[in-house]
RNA sequence: UGAGGCGUCGCCAAGCGGUAAGGCACCGGGUUUUGGUCUCGGCAUCCCAAGGUUCGAAUCCUUGCGCCUCAGCCA
C-alpha cells in the first residue's frame, strides 16, 4: 500500500461491538454472517435515539457485507398501532436505509411460539399459573429477598396442557391465568423468578384481529423471533441487560437451535429534551406542542419537518460513538452536524427579520437595479443569482445603532458599511417617530462601489444584508429555541415535575418578515441560508400566499458573545 | 450479607502493559463582500480513590467510593 494513502473512503471507526463481531467471524461462530434488526415497537414515533440505534444495526450490516431486519415487535395490541408501523417505516427510509424485502413483525410468529409454548409445557418447562397479578408480584419477592414458588407450580403436563389450550380457546378472562417459565424463584435475576410468558388480553390486535386473547411476551417473543430470523447479534439499549440470562434461557431450552447473541449499548440522551416515550406522547396528547412532527420534538419526523437532513443526522450518529457508559449528549453536537452539512449546500439568500428602513437619499425614486449575488460561497457551481437595489431598503434593527459601542462595525451616524453584494453606504441622519423609536435611517450610497467594492484601497469593516422594501416577499418565520430551559430535564427536585421545565420561549412566531424575491416559488422542505442569521426550511404545511419558514438552527455568533461581554 | 453494569478533559469517545487519539464546547491569532466558513494555536504530567504486581499500569490484582438498571400479566 502505497503512503499516500488518501482515499476519499470514510474511515470507520470502531466499537465495542464490532471487536465482538470480529471476533465471533475469527472464531467462526455465525460462519461469518452478521445478521442484525432494528426491532421498534409500534406504539409511537421514533426519535433520535432510534436513529442511533438504526444507523448502528444498518451501518454494521452494510459494513460486513451482512443483512438487517426490519421487525416490529408487536405483541401488546393495547397499545400498537397502525399508524405507527407506517410512521416508522417512513422514518427508516427518510435516514436512508432500506431493509429490503426483510419486513418482519413478531405478530406473525404467533403460531410459531404458541407451538414452543406448548413444547415448553411439554418438558415441564412451563406451567400456567392461577395466582393473580398482586400474588404474583408478592409471590416474586424482592430486590434482596428471594421469591417462592407459585402454590400451582406443579401441576400435571396435562393439567398444563389443557389449561392453556382453553386459555387460548377463550375461556378465561383478562388476568386470570398466565403461562410461566419453571426457572428459579430464587434467582438474583428477578427477571428469572418463573417469568410470565403468555397472558390473556381479550384485545384486537393490528394485525391478526381477534384471532388471538393470549399474547406472547418480550422475553418470550423476542428472542425466539431473533432465532427465527436468523440474527447473530441481537443489539439492545442497556436496560436489557438484566433480561440476557433470561434470553439465553429461552434460546437454549426450547431447543431452536440458532443461537443469536445480545449485546446491549448506552441509548441515546440529549441535553434540553427528553427521549421517553412516555413523556413524548403526553407532550402530543396534552398538546404541550403541535404534533409528533413538531419542529421542536426530538422525533425523526419532527426533526426532519424542522429541516435537518439524513445525512446530518448519520453523521450525528457517527460522532457520538457506541459505547456502554450512559451520556448525555450536548445538543450542540447535533447543531454542529446540521451546521457543517448545509454550510456546504445551502442556498444563500438575504432575508430581515426585525426590520428597520433605510433609505438612500441619493439613489432615484422609482429605479430598481439588479445586483449580483453570489449563491453559496463553499459552492461556485452554484452560481449567482440577481437581486433588487432599490431607494428604500429594509435591514436588521440590530444592524444599526445610533451611538455605536466599542468594536460595533456596522452601521451608525457617519459609518459607511457594505451593503453585501451591492454599495458602500454611509449614515447621514436618523429620524425618529413621536416616541423616539428610529422610522428611517436616512443614507447615501457611492455609485462608484457597484457589486461591494472599491479599488481605492478603503476599508470598510461591516458587511450586512438588506432587501429592498418594494420587492421585498413577506414571510412568517417560527424561531425555535430548546424545548426544555433544564439541560437534563429528566434531573428533578423534589415537587418539580418536568413539564415545568418546557422553554416558553421554545417558539417565537415571526409573523411578518420581508425576504428577497428569489424565494417566492420555494417549496415546502427547500432549505436556505438566510445570510449572517442562520438556516432555514420551508415549513411542510407552509402555503404560496404567506410562506411559513422554520429556523433549522442559527449561524455561530462570536458577535453576539462580546456584544454581551461588552454591555 | 440480591443480581447485573458503568466510572479517561465541561460533553461524547479512543486506548486492550511501553509512557493520554479524535470530535463537540470553550479560549486566542490569521483569512474573509456572512462578526459564518476556512485556517493556525491553546485546552487531562493525568485516567473515581487508595494500596499492590512490574524496569514500566488508564490498562493486571486487591480493597474501597460513586453512578445506572432490575421487584409490569410493558417493551
Amino acid at each position: 500500500m502505497a503512503a499516500t494513502e488518501n482515499t476519499n473512503e470514510e474511515v470507520k471507526k470502531s466499537n465495542f461491538i464490532k471487536e465482538i463481531i470480529n471476533k465471533d467471524n475469527e472464531e467462526n461462530i455465525y460462519g461469518g454472517a452478521v445478521a442484525t434488526r432494528f426491532p421498534p415497537e409500534p406504539n409511537g414515533y421514533l426519535h433520535i435515539g432510534h436513529a442511533k440505534s438504526i444507523c448502528l444495526n444498518f451501518g454494521l450490516a452494510k459494513e460486513y457485507n451482512g443483512t438487517c431486519n426490519l421487525r416490529f415487535d408487536d405483541t401488546n395490541p393495547s397499545k400498537e398501532e397502525d399508524e405507527y408501523v407506517e410512521s416508522i417505516q417512513e422514518d427508516v427510509k427518510w435516514l436512508g436505509f432500506d431493509w429490503g424485502d426483510r419486513k418482519f413483525f413478531a405478530s406473525d410468529y404467533f403460531e410459531k411460539l404458541y407451538d414452543i409454548a406448548v413444547d415448553m409445557i411439554k418438558k415441564g418447562k412451563a406451567y400456567v399459573c392461577d395466582l393473580t397479578a398482586d400474588e404474583i408480584r408478592e409471590y416474586r419477592g424482592t430486590l434482596k429477598a428471594p421469591g417462592k414458588n407459585s402454590p400451582y407450580r406443579d401441576r400435571t403436563v396435562e393439567e398444563n396442557l389443557d389449561l392453556f389450550e382453553r386459555m387460548k380457546a377463550g375461556e378465561f378472562k383478562d388476568g386470570e391465568r398466565t403461562l410461566r417459565l419453571k426457572i428459579d424463584m430464587t434467582s438474583g435475576y428477578i427477571v428469572m423468578r418463573d417469568p410470565v410468558i403468555y397472558r390473556i388480553q381479550h384485545t384486537e390486535h393490528h394485525r391478526t384481529g381477534n384471532k388471538w386473547c393470549i399474547y406472547p411476551m418480550y422475553d418470550f417473543t423476542h428472542c425466539l423471533s431473533d432465532s427465527f430470523e436468523k440474527i447473530t447479534h441481537s443489539i439492545c439499549t442497556l436496560e436489557f441487560e438484566n433480561n440476557r440470562p433470561l434470553y439465553d434461557w429461552v434460546v437454549n431450552e426450547s431447543g431452536v437451535g440458532h443461537k443469536p447473541k445480545q449485546i446491549e449499548f448506552a441509548r441515546l440522551n440529549l441535553t434540553y429534551t427528553v427521549m421517553s416515550k412516555r413523556k413524548l406522547l403526553e407532550l402530543v396528547k396534552n398538546s404541550y406542542v403541535d404534533g409528533w412532527d413538531d419542529p421542536r420534538m426530538p422525533t425523526i419526523c419532527g426533526l426532519r419537518r424542522r429541516g435537518y437532513t439524513p445525512e446530518s443526522i448519520r453523521d450525528f450518529a457517527d460522532r457520538i460513538g457506541i459505547a456502554k457508559s450512559d451520556n448525555m449528549v450536548d445538543i450542540a453536537m447535533l447543531e454542529h452536524c446540521i451546521r457543517e452539512d448545509l454550510n456546504r449546500r445551502a442556498q444563500r439568500i438575504m432575508a430581515v427579520l426585525d426590520p428597520v428602513k433605510v433609505i438612500v437619499t441619493n439613489y432615484p425614486e422609482g429605479q430598481v437595479e439588479y445586483v449580483d449575488a453570489v449563491n453559496n460561497p463553499e459552492d461556485e457551481s452554484m452560481g449567482k443569482r440577481q437581486m433588487p437595489f432599490t431607494r428604500e431598503l429594509w435591514i436588521e434593527k440590530s444592524d444599526f445603532m445610533e451611538e455605536p459601542m466599542k468594536k460595533f462595525h456596522r452601521l451608525s451616524p457617519g459609518m459607511e458599511v457594505r451593503f453585501k453584494h451591492a454599495y458602500y453606504i454611509t449614515c447621514t441622519d436618523v429620524v425618529k417617530g413621536p416616541d423616539g423609536e428610529i422610522t428611517e435611517i436616512h443614507c447615501t450610497y457611492d455609485p462608484a462601489t457597484r457589486g461591494g467594492w472599491s479599488d481605492d484601497g478603503r476599508k470598510v469593516k461591516g458587511t450586512i444584508h438588506w432587501v429592498s422594501v418594494a420587492e421585498a416577499v413577506e414571510a412568517r418565520v417560527n424561531v425555535y429555541e430548546h424545548l426544555f430551559t433544564r439541560e437534563n430535564p429528566d434531573d428533578l427536585k423534589p415537587g418539580e415535575d418536568y413539564k415545568d421545565l418546557l422553554n416558553p420561549d421554545s417558539l417565537s412566531v415571526i409573523e411578518k418578515c420581508y425576504i428577497e424575491p428569489f424565494v417566492r416559488d420555494a417549496k415546502p422542505g427547500e432549505r436556505f441560508q438566510f445570510d449572517r442569521n442562520g438556516y432555514f426550511c420551508v415549513d411542510k404545511y407552509s402555503d404560496h400566499s404567506w410562506i411559513t419558514f422554520n429556523r433549522i438552527v442559527s449561524l455561530k455568533d462570536s458577535w453576539k458573545k462580546v456584544a454581551e461581554k461588552g454591555n
